[in-house]
DNA sequence: AATGAATGAGGGTTCATTCAT
DNA sequence: GATGAATGAACCCTCATTCAT
């Protein structure tokens, strides 16, 4: 299985030329690898081997950073969450006037992001579902910040005079659902349409399913 | 020799009425099995064993009924979609008055359905993207069905002056999001409301998203 | 699975219009089927499917008439053993001088009996060593008849100053083996000759390896 | 850090000598675990159990080093064919009086080897016909070795003088027949001589069959 | 006698994880 | 730290045989 010279080649210069990668280093390699992996062909197609050998490691190698296929799932996981957080910013309560475009801008990071990284994108919409009792909690937590960010736009909204009454849980979960529907709709090429006419059309939608007539 | 034709006339009617009945039944019986199996583990993590067992049948009568696991698989999405599709009905053009009333119609019999039977709904939420491309192309089906007849309602409504400009097809996927992620965070559990309360406030979502000011 | 009338069809006219086979005929029409069977594609590969859809019965009926896979493979066995026995023909020790002719004429038989049956042939060459000790045991038996024959005729030979001395034994395997490996390579396809071409040369070959100088 | 250069060295000492000879080692093991297996009971009645147990070694072991049950007979009869054509030399053309020596010592060779080889011999003679296509070609390769040899010797037997003109074909495969009965019926224990009996006897029958009176 | 749906033991293969070097 | 050969539990599927009708 496989030449072995080249292995024996790539090892001695290792070993001569670098030191030993840090361990903090060699993490984040093994994650990218999983997050490739993870992204092209789902968590139960996903095997080891693909993971080590995309990342270029031993077997044993992998388990000495993580504890098994589940656990680097789960480090994948809150690694992508963590991407996608830190892109949407909290709208300032002051900038009244500048809230349209803080929207425009939150719809628009968010799904500039998830379109550059159709991996991270194909996880967050459509694995771990059903995968386990603990990753759904997972899952369930991390939109649960999304929706609270849009509940507090909607409060914040309705005190303001913008936003009509109503559901306001529904309302937001609606909003999530029409951003991760696009987003979807886009992975499985049913749609075309560029970041920028999708969060402009997003943002109407958004607009004109909230706002006071 | 005894009483020939008795026995002729009762094995002819059995074999004519009965026995593919009794094919059907049984194939049914599996095909349920799998429906919860599925939805209660997903595709990957439902054995064979699981379905059988549910079935109450012996592991070799599972194959006298379906190829394996993919085909049965195959034949729950078939059967969920037709449950799907049998509930969306048509608006005819002439009933303009009741174009409200119709889409009302159409969001709270699908969402009952969906809400009814969690498992169907959580198989067509959560699985298949990147099972493989075969049952990916079939999900993307479905979905377009659905896209069509949103598209349809849109561009009546354009015509008919209800709806206003702008990107149909992003329209159209954005308010299929918003119904798919409602029903998704109530099956996770985030959403508590009734059927009446998500399709009113579905239905204000939808007609201010779309509608001229 | 299939379609389901012309079984009906089938099975209401052999049920009026003819008496049930006779236990007898039966077993000779799955005998055959199985001959058939186990000819084309050998034991381990023959399935019970095989032989009662070439015979054209239900699987139940097989096991009216054989008790298993097993025993219908020594019925087969028996019926081609009988049937190659039957062509060989012990010579008469006055017809001195229609020796030859007679040794042509066995071996002629037996090579057309083989030809014209080629399943027959494939069965007696290739199966059945290393099924299991009962089979192979029926096997040696069988060629033990055929060697008797042989040895026989050497050691009349030998009595009558027409075959040198030697090693009988192995003399009389040498010689089943030309033959059986003559049929074998036709089986294979590698050797084309005729009967008569095929006879001939045998003949010669075994004249010639026994006879005295 | 420690002495790095030391184990560096014992691992490219092991890297390059010992390692691959270990695979091979691990290899060859499993390879006569099958050959011992396969002689014994034959291609189907084998079990990958059967093996890994004869070698033991665990499950998974097996399959890192065959792909399969089919692979490691293929491999086995590989094995097999090569043993047997190092014991046939060709004779040379110049050593015209060698000759009957020459024959006499290819028989013996052969005979000998197979004679201390059962398992080898035993699946040379009774395995594959009507496993599959692929593996009946095989046998059929294997034996067009042989035949070649022997109608060469054949062929340049008539050049010089020795061999009756003929049917070569028929001539060689009969005498290629001579000996692997004589060979089968020592397997079925039906034979009882010695490898020189055997030998003497079957040169014997051979140059008598086809020699020029 | 005939049927064919049902059975379930058994076999081949995969793959996450371990551990001696 | 790194390696990769070894492990073995787990799973899918087949097919000879049974038995209620």
């Amino acid at each position: 299985m496989g030449i072995r010279i080249p292995v024996f080649f790539r090892d001695l210069m290792s070993r001569i030329m670098t030191k030993p990668l840090a361990r903090e280093e060699r993490k984040k390699q093994l994650l990218d690898a999983a997050i490739t992996c993870f992204g092209q062909k789902g968590y139960h197609a996903t095997q080891i081997s693909d993971i080590i050998e995309t990342a270029g490691v031993a077997r044993g190698t992998f388990y000495l950073y993580f504890q098994g296929k589940r656990e680097i799932f789960d480090y994948v996981m809150t690694e992508l969450f963590g991407q996608v957080q830190k892109e949407i910013k909290t709208i300032p309560k002051e900038a009244l006037s500048e809230i349209p475009n803080q929207i425009r801008g939150n719809i628009k990071r968010v799904l500039t992001l998830l379109m550059n990284n159709p991996l991270l994108a194909k996880i967050l919409m459509s694995e771990s579902v059903g995968l386990d009792e603990e990753l759904d909690s997972r899952l369930r937590t991390f939109y649960n910040h999304i929706l609270n960010y849009i509940r507090r736009g909607l409060n914040q909204g309705q005190e303001m005079g913008f936003v009509r009454e109503g559901h306001i849980e529904i309302m937001a979960v609606s909003l999530l659902g029409c951003m991760k529907e696009v987003l979807y709709q886009h992975l499985l090429g049913t749609e075309k349409a560029t970041p920028d006419e999708m969060t402009e059309e997003i943002y109407r939608m958004v607009i004109g399913a909230v706002q006071k007539q």
